[in-house]
RNA sequence: GGGUCGUUAGCUCAGCGGUAGAGCAUUCGCCUUACACGCGAAGGGUCGUAGGUUCAAAUCCUACACGACCCACCA
């Protein structure tokens, strides 16, 4: 026998175990000859995804167990659909967030990647990459994921660098990528170029300084702001507007930079804004971007005055060579106000670009770096887009991607780190000298050869002496072939035929840029489809306050701790009951104790229903005499239809949300509260047939209510259902093998429907009476009813026993002449009136003051109603079926107001 | 500067054209032999503001206010 308390962790140890010793969630391709032949389309077209693969920086969190969530969810219910099922594991190098990572580790041991060299920092990080995957994998496992454990890929691993070598090949043939100098955004904590998308803007606190440039010859010049002092010292220019008249006279004058002294022109420039601070723009080519242009315009000179490790180059001068950006600041400032230039400080809020992995301010900076052309890129994913070919789920995502895609500027790829994919290029040091072996980037029109391994001889000048490209490619670049390059692309393999295009990518809209859109083109360039049809884009979870979640603000939850105290299926489902399309989740503790509790009531209600299985057999709706059912299983067969419709309507419109709520509901108020209820009359009875009846019925709801909740909640469920199979007949070893819960037939009833309606709602008047005049818990009452239909009247004389049970009576009469027991009070329900005699208990004063509140309710009711049926263009206008609702509505209201006030009458 | 989404019970959120819902919290009564991680009952909302469309609006439209997020090279 079960225990009273559900406890989860056995559970889910031991069925983690048996599902991997089963190899339950291995998919194989089946051979075809075509890679597009019917193997794809009906019964037998597998459902895949990919992973999104969580980066070997640490440990998984909440995030990454909603996403994973919902994945199995699918996952498994497609699996349960009887579809072949292959989602694919796997993690990803995660580039700089991962190097980062190790370098603080070094830093721990005081020691630096420079110290260590290239080749041994590698070597630390593939022993730190195999703990951390060794860690997310068995995370993802305790999380329940039906992934396909032998299909696990890495984003580093041999096969992935043949994609990501190919890709890169082919970009090469095409055109689509090259070498280049840009401004670029550059890190100066993590010493490498940025792409656009991976610079956050924040609104900084900070300041509009006014600085006058003095004319050559010593006269007043003009005054030009700014929120970076510190650059003034690499100013080649000032720039206004040429349209604006108050600087006519100054364009090619010559100005004295303050504090460096050297000569610089002012130059007009459309670019300018009148309006903003003084009209006077200084023009710094090396760091800005904005700036460069002009210069470009211009053909001004450029001064870097800081350098990629962000201190102040020779450049700045002597002062100010070797401070840091920081302190450069504050002694320019300083200096500009002893020497009199510094005219006015003002506070100045505005955004200021940060790098999306260790938030430290951009610094623009002009170097050598590859690209990729991304117009040819997007087009074709447009097109995707519009044609239908991709949808984002929701569909309010539809848009923003589409601008995106519509404005994007070329991808900057590499990256100044050391984890990564080596950019597979390789230069003759005879061509282009020994200085290609240290200014790499500052090298114009290097020409590589493309190449994984070292090139024999130079095809320019035959030299056989090369160096490799420093650069490794932006993460997001492998990651970008992920849907492909689990199944091993190039590889013509049997799984890139039988799985790809996958069927579903789930992700939260944080990288819908980043990666979503990234597959998306790569997918369509390189394979020449669409790498998955739709995408479920989902929100991120947020603490109880709404605010991101993050180290810094300690407000971090661990998933492995939420499971150890909660239970992996309760954690499962308080994520997912929460993850309305489209929306952010607030994640407070809390609400999962609200899914532990729906957990034990699955487990309760289970060991009640095989506490009256007395002998072991398969019961079985179809074998069941339809005759021999009852209101009760009527209406509970009826409401369990309608549930499994609309849980699966809802999970294929991707709205697990949605479904969750629907079985809870189910489950909890419809099976629960009432079927088992009145389920207890026969099992507690001695009709044997009668017992058997409810037997079937309770097995039957109750094991396909636990198969349809398997994918929120598969240990749970899985353990359940096991105790279950006796007695259901399930003959499948895996609640995921033994198909959807299906009734033979159609088992909607209106009639049973409305019946229950009238039964509950009686019942329900019934015991609000029992609690408002506090009557005895245990004291079961007469009642004596009056009025009513004549189908009311038989339905309530037939099905008495109902009423008896749930309302705790003691005996149930109808009075043809409806008088009113003396020292009774009155519920009012169905149109009818029910007298309960409670001499003694009843207090005369008491009872007429909760009438006078029961039509006080009745009132405003009617009230709502009665403007409806007055309103002549209502009757006129409004459906038929409307109108008669809401004649009904308004008659069953004026009845019950009616026999209300009557009763108060005859007490008064 | 553009764009998106939100504003519903004390809290967190569903509902998105026909008398306002859930969970949690609150109050009252119950250890009623599945479950106190439970059962029953109750209180609590002029659905951000102002207009409009409609027989009917929390639900559609238009403004506005507030909030969040995304995008954009404005010193």
């Amino acid at each position: 026998m079960l225990d009273k308390v559900y406890t989860s962790r056995p559970v889910e140890d031991k069925w983690s175990a048996s599902w991997r010793a089963a190899d339950l969630f291995h998919c194989d391709p089946v051979p075809t000859t075509d890679a597009h032949s019917e193997s794809r389309q009906g019964a037998g077209k597998p459902f895949v995804m990919v992973i999104p693969p969580p980066n070997v920086t640490g440990a998984l969190h909440v995030g990454h167990a909603l996403d994973n969530t919902l994945q199995d969810i699918f996952a498994r219910y497609q699996r349960l659909l009887g579809r072949p099922v292959c989602w694919i594991p796997g993690t990803d190098h995660g580039g700089i967030a991962t190097q980062s990572v190790m370098e603080k580790q070094l830093k721990a041991e005081k020691l630096t990647r420079q110290m260590l060299g290239r080749e041994k920092f590698l070597a630390r990080m593939q022993v730190w990459t195999k703990q951390c995957k060794t860690t997310i994998l068995g995370q993802l496992e305790r999380l329940g994921c039906a992934l396909d454990w032998r299909r696990e890929a890495f984003t580093m691993d041999a096969d992935r660098a043949d994609a990501v070598h190919e890709a890169f090949k082919v970009l090469w043939e095409k055109d689509l990528v090259y070498r280049g100098e840009r401004m670029v955004n550059w890190c100066v904590r993590c010493g490498t170029a940025l792409s656009d998308i991976e610079v956050e803007f924040e609104e900084r606190k900070g300041h509009l300084w006014h600085i006058h440039y003095p004319a050559a010859d010593g006269s007043r010049g003009p005054v030009v702001a700014t929120t970076r002092p510190e650059t003034m010292l690499g100013d080649t220019a000032v720039a206004v507007n040429p349209k604006d008249p108050r600087y006519q006279g100054l364009i090619g004058k010559s100005l004295r930079l303050p504090l460096a002294g050297r000569e610089i022109l002012v130059v007009g420039d459309e670019y300018v804004d009148s309006e903003f601070g003084t009209g006077a723009l200084k023009v710094t080519p090396a760091h800005d971007l904005n700036d460069f242009e002009i210069g470009q315009r211009h053909k001004l000179a450029s001064v870097a005055v800081i350098s990629p490790d962000g201190h102040m180059t020779a450049a700045a001068g002597a002062g100010y060579e070797g401070l840091s950006r920081e302190a450069a600041r504050d002694k320019v400032v300083e200096d500009l106000k002893v020497a009199g230039f510094l005219e006015k400080v003002a506070d100045y809020p505005h955004s200021v670009g940060v790098c999306y992995r260790c938030n430290q301010p951009i610094e623009p900076m002009l170097s050598w770096q590859w690209f990729v052309r991304m117009e040819e890129l997007a087009k074709p994913a447009s097109v995707a887009l519009d044609s239908g070919r991709f949808r984002l789920y929701p569909d309010s995502w539809t848009k923003p991607y589409r601008e995106w895609l519509s404005k994007l500027k070329d991808w900057c790829i590499s990256r100044q780190i050391w984890w990564g994919h080596r950019i597979p290029v390789w230069y003759c040091v005879k061509c282009h000298g020994e200085r290609i072996r240290t200014d790499f980037h500052q090298i114009a029109g290097a020409r590589g050869v493309l190449s994984v391994e070292a090139p024999e001889s130079c095809p320019v000048c035959g030299g056989i002496e090369f160096v490799q490209d420093p650069d490794v490619l932006d993460t997001w670049f492998s990651s970008a072939l992920w849907p492909f390059s689990v199944f091993r692309w190039p590889g013509r393999t049997p799984e890139l035929k039988f799985f790809y295009p996958t069927s579903l990518l789930v992700t939260g809209y944080e990288i819908l840029y980043l990666w979503v859109a990234r597959m998306q083109m790569m997918g369509l360039a390189l394979t020449g489809e669409v790498p998955f049809p739709e995408s479920l884009i989902h929100g991120i979870v947020r603490d109880k306050n709404g605010k991101k979640m993050s180290k810094s603000l300690g407000n971090v939850v661990d998933p492995l701790v939420m499971m150890d105290k909660y239970g992996t299926d309760a954690f499962r489902f308080s994520l997912v009951i929460q993850a309305h399309p489209g929306k952010d989740i607030p994640f407070a503790e809390s609400s999962i104790t609200g899914s532990r509790n729906f957990a034990n009531k699955l487990w309760n209600s289970t060991r009640f229903v095989l506490m009256n299985l007395p002998q072991t057999k398969t019961y079985s709706l179809a074998a069941l005499d339809r005759r021999r059912l009852e209101l009760c299983d009527r209406w509970i067969l009826a409401e369990y239809q309608a549930a499994l419709s609309q849980v699966r309507q809802k999970l294929d419109a991707y709205d697990p949300a949605a479904a969750a709520d629907a079985l809870y509901g189910f489950l909890w108020d419809k099976f629960c509260d009432w079927y088992v209820e009145l389920a207890k009359i026969r099992l507690q009875g001695k009709d044997e047939p009668a017992q058997e009846t409810a037997r079937a019925v309770l097995v039957e709801v109750l094991g396909g209510t636990l198969r349809m909740l398997h994918p929120f909640m598969p240990f749970i469920t899985e353990e359940l259902h096991a105790a279950l199979k006796p007695f259901s007949g399930v003959k499948a070893a895996f609640v995921v093998e033994a198909g959807p819960p299906e009734l033979p037939g159609d088992w909607s009833d209106v009639e049973a429907c409305r019946e229950m309606d009238t039964v509950m709602a009686v019942v329900t008047a019934l015991r609000s009476l029992r609690a408002q005049l506090n009557v005895p818990p245990g004291l079961k009452i007469d009642v004596v009813s009056a009025g009513g239909s004549a189908d009311v009247r038989e339905l309530l004389a037939k099905r008495a026993d109902y009423l008896t049970a749930l309302a705790h009576l003691r005996d149930i009469r109808h009075s043809r002449e409806g008088t009113r027991p003396a020292h009774s009070a009155t519920a009012v329900a169905a149109s009818m009136s029910f007298y309960v005699p409670l001499e003694g208990v009843i207090d005369l004063a008491q009872e007429c003051g909760r009438l006078r509140r029961e039509i006080g309710k009745a009132e405003a009711d009617l009230a709502k109603l009665a403007i409806k049926m007055e309103n002549k263009d209502f009757l006129a206008r409004a459906p038929q079926a409307e109108v008669e609702l809401a004649r009904r509505q308004y008659d069953a209201a004026r009845a019950r107001m009616d026999l209300l006030q009557e009763t108060l009458r005859m007490l008064s």
